[in-house]
RNA sequence: GGUCCAUUGGUCUAGUUUUGGUUAGGACGCAUCCCUGUCACGGAUGAGAUCACGAGUUCGAGUCUCGUAUGGACCGCCA
């Protein structure tokens, strides 16, 4: 029997003809002398009818059929008495003449329903009883479709798809590499690309102009639940571009993708917004504008505040910064706040100032402190009677990181975000260079091979500070979510040299890590730049998952595991003998 | 490396505080039987749980304490 059509496609313009469908048994109805299976396929679903008068041996296999057994159907597809409007194929149903079991499945270990949610370990472990379930199978299917859309689009636009390596030699900087034992060369190792960063610049230094590609990066890092250490990049690099035109051709992507996607058109260009602004009116580098609420600095109001811990903030240089939360006045107990207080400690914060704005001025511990300054404090922050105020005084990092998840958390909370907003915009004009307080040192906030602005040039001249210097770098945001980033790389070797040399790294080094990329300097290299996309994230957004476990077919879980191949495993001790490798701790002894 | 939370039949969960003593309850699923217009089919009957593991407190622990394991969220980390 050859399929006609898939099941989740049969529809009214079939009616009266004979279709052959293949898939699973989602459910069956048994009546007695009437059998409804629901027939499942990646398209849907479709209602199957055995009557033991018409044909007694399709009869027999249908009282055989079990949940999620696998059968073909011959049968006349015809207009139902009464509609189910719940479906798509509702309208319809096919009358079977023929049926067989192509494969038998034992009771599944959770039920392939969407609304029944299984534990994610389950469901991993299950991974392809989990991946029949409608909402992953759509998933997958809007991943497929936006991956479609983008190689049409950067084809249309002259972008050459490059293959570049998997195995290739480990960078220092960033994250930790996956590394690949050699069997040829004892004691050297491949290592898994962070990204393709270095090639793709090559591959401007071999013209080939314009560039993309759906690569895999690896970053051996911790997870988190919009990070996995395998993950694609959209990867993209224009010659002769600056900024503008990249973030240009970027838009004009992520217009394509909504519109045919998800049918929403999304008005471009998108907001650019300095990163020093975004960090100052909402506390993060990747601002959710889909609410207000927004962060104001009180240090100078409160600087010769009788409350010593606003005072003596603003006399150490420091900030006292406030969000005004909306009728939170009612909405926020005492234990509320304190349960706040006590989160965002773990960004430093050492307290969660609050007050309450009644009709008769502030309430709350510090209320007395502040008597005298309700009216300018109420009108910077905007707020009214009801809200509650929450200010945080510390450093700058700090207080935007604790408001700035003060922020979000709260929004979330008191449901203030509407939805079906799609709010995408720029976060442009990055420092270049950020000071790391483990290492002890400044580390490139982009990458090293990173552009400065062009009026920031002269702070890498001897005598002056490098650290004032701003970046040609770029992050695409989408609702709060960073999904992309980019710059315009140093395409001069003298001015890579510098900033090599502003990092602190000697000639030798320079040379010894990335002297492939300063001789391709050193041969001609166009001035270029570009973006990257992290496409598991963004198909993330789309699909409104709110865990980018859900867009990967085969993910790991948050320790690094994968539940369905139990990776990582031990090996035999002849492949460690072949690769040269001893394992110096005794690993636990592996379980099934 | 650290913080917090969770773990009860195949699945999801009630019960855990403020009573420490229950036949550990329910829904779905599963099995058998009845049923010819269901679509969350209906009806009847039934099987299925050493309450993650180990120690402790107690006359008595699913319930309290400690530890371990597994999972989840987060901080650090992720140029």
């Amino acid at each position: 029997m050859k399929r006609t059509n898939y099941a989740g496609r049969t529809s009214e313009a079939q009616i009266g003809q004979e279709v052959v469908l293949k898939g699973w048994v989602a459910k069956r109805r048994n009546l007695g002398g009437l059998i409804f299976i629901d027939l499942r396929d990646r398209e849907g679903i479709v209602q199957l009818v055995f009557n033991e008068e018409d044909d007694r041996v399709a009869f027999e296999v249908a009282n055989e059929c079990r949940n999620e057994y696998i059968i073909e159907v011959r049968g006349l597809v015809r207009a139902r008495a009464q509609a189910n409007p719940e479906l798509a194929t509702g309208k319809i149903e096919v009358e079977v003449k023929e049926a067989n079991i192509l494969a038998r499945s034992k009771t599944p270990a959770f039920e392939i329903k969407d609304d029944v949610e299984a534990a994610e370990d389950l469901r991993l472990k299950y991974r392809y009883l989990d991946l029949r379930r409608p909402q992953m199978m759509k998933n997958m299917k809007l991943r497929s479709k936006v991956a479609a859309i983008v190689h049409s689009y950067y084809d249309s636009h002259d972008f050459m798809d490059v293959e570049t390596p998997n195995l290739t030699r480990s960078t220092p900087e960033g994250a930790r590499d996956f590394l690949v034992p050699s069997r040829l060369y004892d004691g050297h190792f491949y290592a898994l690309p962070q990204s393709p960063q270095l090639f793709k610049q090559l591959l401007m230094a071999a013209g080939v102009d314009r560039y993309y590609q759906m690569a895999r990066c690896f970053r051996d890092e911790d997870l988190r639940g919009d990070r996995q250490p395998e993950f694609t990049q959209i990867d993209t690099e224009m010659s002769f571009a600056t900024a503008e035109e990249i973030q240009e051709m970027t838009e004009g992507l992520i217009k394509q993708v909504m519109k045919e996607a998800l049918g929403v058109d999304v008005p471009t260009p998108f907001p650019r917004l300095d990163w020093q602004e975004a960090m100052d009116r909402f506390g993060s580098d990747k601002p959710d504008t889909r609410f207000g609420m927004e962060i104001h600095d009180l240090s100078d109001l409160v600087k010769d505040s009788s409350f010593k811990v606003f005072s003596g903030t603003v006399a150490a240089g420091n900030y006292v910064r406030a969000i005004a939360v909306p009728g939170g006045a009612d909405h926020y107990s005492r234990k509320d706040i304190t349960k706040k207080e006590e989160y965002i400690k773990r960004y430093g914060a050492k307290g969660l100032a609050w007050v309450k704005v009644t009709a008769d001025g502030y309430n709350g511990p510090i209320a007395k402190f502040l008597t005298d300054l309700a009216d300018p404090i109420n009108e910077r922050l905007g707020a009214k009677e009801g809200d509650l105020i929450l200010f945080v005084a510390d450093t700058f990092h700090v207080v935007c990181d604790a408001l700035g998840y003060l922020r979000e958390a709260i929004a979330k909370e008191m449901d203030l975000i509407a939805p079906n907003q799609w709010n995408y915009l720029w976060v442009v004009n990055w420092p270049m260079f950020e000071y790391d307080e483990g290492f002890g040192k400044w580390i490139a906030a982009h990458h090293p091979f990173t552009m400065l602005k062009e009026e920031d040039l002269h702070y890498l001249e001897e005598g002056e500070d490098p650290h004032q210097a701003h970046a040609q770098s770029y992050d695409i945001i989408l609702n709060g979510n960073e999904i992309g980033g980019g710059s315009i790389r140093i395409h001069d070797p003298k001015v890579q040299e510098k900033v090599l040399k502003a990092l602190g790294y000697s000639k030798e080094e320079a040379n010894a890590r990335f002297g492939f990329l300063l001789r391709g300097l050193e041969n001609g290299m166009p001035p270029e730049g570009g973006l990257a996309f992290g496409f598991d994230r963004w198909v993330m957004l789309l699909a409104g998952a709110d865990n980018i476990r859900d867009v990967i077919p085969f993910p790991k879980n948050s320790k690094g595991i994968e539940p369905m191949t139990a990776a990582p495993g031990m090996v035999d001790p002849e492949q460690l003998e072949e690769l040269h490798l001893t394992v110096a701790a005794e690993a636990p002894a592996d379980e099934d």
